[in-house]
DNA sequence: ATTATCTATAGATCTATAGATAATGC
DNA sequence: ATTATCTATAGATCTATAGATAATGC
């Protein structure tokens, strides 16, 4: 069974790959097998339907980012520092996914009944940062540390920037004319930008 | 003629709204013959291909974003004011346009020959707003009106958070618990918010 | 005996076009 | 004569499975 472990190990990193790059909807499994190096029914054989194999891979996505968001929570910062490093997580998962959040964005967007099934599997896996923040902001506000904004907002706003970084990338690189060298730049510069607009926002 | 002209209208209306709800590559020329109310055949004969057809759609409405830019710059506005309306303006047209956001984003992002065709496109119709503001930012900067930025990060802050206000609501109405009337008022919000954002980040 | 793998194909879906027919305008 | 429309279908693509065969572990 060591050679069925390699196979089913093949597909699942495969199915990751192809996935992210297209989606599930122009994902194909004919495709996941050939860059898995396996036949095409060896994919059905371990996983039965597309659907499931996709429902997996975007379960273990969405426990990664919740996870990388959640190690950042510390009582003893300031409210500041706490934003800055739940900020500087979030780019810093997506820098290691630059491809999660074209995925994301497209699965919730693109069919209305998986909608209702991945939407809720995201918001669940992410549910306790937000409640977290909420907390902490609301303390922040009480001791008069920031400017007012809603827990939403801040969290909305910090996601948009973070995640346009990586969404909006190809039409940055095109509008301002950059080169390998140059996108590689702007994306190191924007981890600092969108903590500082971020800050703006809150800083009194 | 003039039932000619009601059956490519028609197809031209329905292909709109099927390729800004799906994208190019899940819109189907049946669907759209469909929503049209014509048969099939109509769609190639008065269009040839879908392709044809999409890139039609496609101009117009980056033409019809640059164009709501535009409109905005006035030399003799403070700078601040300047990119307050071009903010507003911009989430305004996205109002109008609320799928055109995720719809952009997935063209690009989806297929890389088709990219080298509707990315420059894009970029073309968006040309001079992007070299006006810039000019616009150095003078302000040389006057000490505003605190150091790149116009780059500036118009793309700008537009991470209008964009995301459209492409991200799903999310946020999961994450935030919305009902129907609670996603108007936070769109609401946004406007305000996304422009706020981005002042107090100029602001000194 | 059970598990893993392969080949072949059914059945669904989709774009595009061929070829026939009807409507329109000189 | 030209333009618009319809029906029917070719040909490509894709998911899933049936059924045969090979490898594995008791």
């Amino acid at each position: 069974m060591s050679k069925g472990d390699n196979t089913e190990q093949a597909v699942l990193q495969a199915a990751e790959a192809e996935f992210l790059d297209k989606g599930f909807a122009l994902a194909k499994t004919v495709d996941i097998a050939r860059r898995a190096g396996v036949t095409h029914a060896m994919l059905h054989y371990y996983f039965r339907t597309k659907e499931k194999l996709f429902e997996r891979i975007f379960q273990e996505k969405a426990n990664a980012l919740a996870q990388s968001l959640r190690t950042t929570f510390d009582d003893g910062k300031p409210f500041l520092k706490q934003v800055e490093d739940l900020a500087g997580a979030h780019f810093d998962f997506l820098s290691r996914n630059p491809t999660l959040p074209m995925f994301i964005l497209n699965e919730i967007h693109l069919n209305e009944e998986r909608r209702k099934v991945y939407l809720p599997m995201l918001v669940e896996a992410l549910q306790d940062t937000i409640r977290d923040l909420g907390l902490l902001l609301e303390q922040a506000l009480k001791r008069g540390e920031v400017r007012p904004v809603r827990t939403a907002d801040l969290l909305f706003s910090m996601a948009s920037l973070n995640v346009m970084t990586f969404a909006g990338l190809p039409i940055a690189r095109q509008a301002f004319d950059m080169d390998d060298e140059d996108v590689r730049q702007f994306v190191t510069q924007r981890r600092a930008e969108n903590i500082e607009t971020i800050l703006s926002r809150l800083r009194k």
